[in-house]
DNA sequence: CTCGTTGTTGCGCTGTGCGCAGCGTCGTTG
DNA sequence: CAACGACGCTGCGCACAGCGCAACAACGAG
């Protein structure tokens, strides 16, 4: 539609991988050096990003507008509530996500009462072939989508025990499917397992997942898939206040 | 320097005040409703903008792109460690913010170990009047830049304990800027109240603040103030880090 | 029914924002 | 030392992007 706009946001996506020059810049979005230029200039502007002596990065005024984006997500309000309580129950950490584009986006999080905690952000991205909250949404995804959301074999390794490949991925989804919740053994991070489970909306679409995140020194496999009970009544909560009802 | 692209973030600003229809948008920018329409489809494309049944909303990738935006910043990595160390040893609540525009924006935060928390986000915003991290910017700005960004009083009121007017604040900013270090005396938040000191850089400028806030039923005046010690010495700390020694 | 509002489309003119050429300035290389 | 490339940046002139206008249907309020 508004082709300098749409250039200016793919800037800002770029500048979030990590800081830029104007002419790197140029060359990712194929575009004259001078062009790249104007449209940081007018990004610097507005504070939406700023210079540095290793290029450009974004500004603080984007973290100001995150807090904002999040307020408006009524998935993350209608579960706060509920994701504190499962935190509070268990003691371990509780994530609450949702997928954005090709990733997983954490929309909340409920901190561990253990000293040896996971590290992590909201507004933080993970992919979903290697998380259990991204594999219970690629599960509820069409296969068409799926594949497109994936892209192509073998997927991007995080550890050792990373699914990489189609089949043993396609696999797994079915089993996440079928039994309501997955499992993330090591998979994502060296030393940390999770469990998760899908958040449907009024009209059972799978819109967001729950998780419980524990490192294995703190809690073994077991003890993580005794918590799949708690874990999918929390995600039974929150799908019924956005209006989900069981079918 | 590109009219639409500034327009498109005038947009973004706008949306993070909440959510707003077309013709609102067009109005508050002075454009024609179909410019609005536009710009708001591309960024609709891209992801920046969602529509709800209640108008347009920011999108998640706002919050996708503020976790990069705040990894960039060095103040907060070379901060990290030394507020994380203050936390552990008081027991509050801990806050690194600095100024953005008229805002203190919270960049980063170590939560209380105490069962009575007060709310906060990092990327969140507070007025600079009413906050004691701002009031020790604010005391480190100068004058004219000051009133600038303060506006014409009355300032916007908080609290009853609100200081609306300009000879208040300024007698008492002046009063910061000799002792080191700022008070919220229940000015911002009904029931807290919190210290803060200011960071410096290698020039000698005020970058960001430190402040620890408490609830009063968890920590009294005079506990508060017997913490001013430690907080001094912490910004004093991650002053050095930036490079900044004692003149 | 008549207003006023909303979002949306088509059209034609204008100004914006594009790429090009060229400037000075670095750091590297022969 | 010169030659080279890459850098950020400016001025220019053309093309088309993106603007505002007019008009549309669909609402809700009066």
């Amino acid at each position: 539609m508004s082709a300098s706009v749409e250039r200016a946001m793919r800037i800002l996506v770029e500048l979030a991988e990590g800081p830029a020059t104007i002419s790197e810049l140029a060359r990712r979005l194929q575009v004259h050096r001078t062009t790249s230029l104007r449209l940081l200039r007018t990004l610097e502007e507005q504070r939406f990003v700023r210079r540095t002596d290793e290029g450009y990065r974004l500004g603080p005024r984007v973290a100001t507008l995150a807090a904002a984006a999040l307020d408006g997500l009524d998935v993350r309000d209608r579960a706060a509530r509920h994701i504190r309580a499962l935190g509070d129950s268990c003691g371990h950490t509780v994530h609450l996500g949702m997928s954005e584009g090709d990733r997983v986006v954490y929309l909340d999080k409920v901190e561990s009462r253990h000293a040896v905690r996971m590290y992590s952000r909201v507004g933080a991205v993970a992919p979903l072939h290697a998380t259990a909250m991204g594999k219970v949404i690629l599960a509820h995804t069409p296969r068409a989508e799926r594949d497109v959301l994936l892209g192509e074999p073998p997927f991007a390794r995080c550890t050792s025990r990373t699914r990489t490949d189609r089949a043993g991925l396609e696999e797994e989804l079915e089993r996440v499917a079928r039994r309501g919740w997955a499992l993330d053994d090591f998979e994502h991070e060296e030393f940390v397992h999770c469990v998760a489970a899908p958040v449907r909306d009024a009209s059972g679409t799978v819109v967001a997942a729950v998780s419980i995140s524990a490192p294995s020194m703190v809690l073994d496999r077991p003890g993580l898939v005794s918590l799949t009970g708690d874990l999918l009544a929390t995600a039974h909560d929150i799908s019924e206040e956005l209006g989900w009802n069981r079918s």
